[in-house]
DNA sequence: CACAGCCTCTACCATTTGGTAGACAGCGGA
DNA sequence: TCCGCTGTCTACCAAATGGTAGAGGCTGTG
């Protein structure tokens, strides 16, 4: 019925959705068993335990995410601003289509330090180089002279903030699914625009 | 040694900091009592149950965070662009206070719709009044046209984000600390000033 | 057919959780 | 002095949690 290793992916899968909705604490190995269709101890099986299991759903993100958006940087065009405005869209969009992820970044502040390294492993290279780049375009007269870790802090909390999946926006008017995210997203990178574009 | 009510509000104190640093599915009870100095009945004799330990901690932090701001949207100057200017830094101040406040924001998503509704009940009107208050200057062409909702989900995703104390943030160099906060709350003063000032 | 390895299962276990029942200490008022 | 109220305590409990031990079924290969 299933190929030898797709109980294993299943599991995955299933963690990176229940951790992302409810958080890391909240949900139990039982409930991801039985989301996947099995028992708490084929879970066990798979991954010795809820501590690496964990491990391993923040590992496989961060590695899709960096995926994603480096194949965007890579194809992205030259001229800064939209370079940026194509990086913002890339980094988007698993969110657009997995909401969980979303959830998962929420769940950085409470990470123990050696799961929080995990991703950090990931992520950190990856905003080490947006940031050199940002300040080289500055540098280069290119984009508005400014902070180019704060201003990635600002969009960086801005995806963060979204992630809270809130109540509270529901009173804006907005809602949480792909078409508010596309439109939050366009309104940043307007954001973006207004602030880096050379003054000229 | 303690007043009669001290004890209550030590318990609300310590849930809400708690609650806030490592979300509230992740603490018990007992933990709360010990931070507090006193057996977990007691919390249980204050609080029927920790669904209503958690109403009360929301309902207080919200009235407070509503009180700081009405103030300050009281005694805001006239002028639009200053008067988002001040109340951007009114939101922050609880938050540098007692960033525990930024944790239990970052809950929001995950809160009951019985708790998510307590919450909405003092934070709806302050927001739907700003959404309109904005509304009304871009219609007087004191600020630029655009979405105020969208606007305004920005600016609350932004503070929302901030919530993550994250270790990811580290790699800009930036810090979740008073004057990370501080800094982070210049910028988004300066984003916002950049999209809605007036074109002239 | 037999075997070995992979995978999932049943059966437990100790600990922790939120919550209940009720004893008892202190204190102000009659 | 006695009473009743307030506030904290000791003593439990059922359910759920993460985790262990080991049996047994299914598979492909010799």
């Amino acid at each position: 019925m299933t190929s030898p290793a797709s109980t294993r992916v299943r599991i995955l899968d299933a963690a990176l959705d229940l951790f992302g909705q409810r958080g890391v604490d909240s949900v139990s190995l039982d409930e991801i068993a039985r989301e996947v269709g099995v028992r708490k101890q084929t879970v066990l099986y798979w991954f010795p335990s809820k501590d690496e299991l964990l491990d391993a759903v923040l590992e496989t993100a961060a590695a899709e995410l960096v995926a994603v958006i480096d194949a965007a940087v890579r194809s992205a065009p030259a001229d800064p601003l939209e370079r940026i405005d194509s990086v913002v869209r890339a980094v988007f969009r698993p969110a657009v289509r997995r909401p969980a992820v979303l959830g998962l970044i929420r769940e950085l502040g409470r990470l123990s330090p050696a799961h929080a390294a995990r991703l950090r492993e990931h992520l950190d290279p990856l905003i080490a180089r947006a940031i050199e780049a940002i300040g080289a375009e500055m540098d280069a007269g290119r984009l508005r002279r400014g902070d180019p870790g704060l201003i990635a802090a600002l969009a960086y909390a801005t995806v963060t903030g979204v992630a809270t999946e809130p109540e509270v926006l529901r009173t804006v008017g907005w809602t949480a699914d792909a078409r508010g995210l596309r439109q939050l997203r366009d309104e940043l990178r307007a954001f973006l625009r207004a602030a880096l574009a050379p003054d000229s």
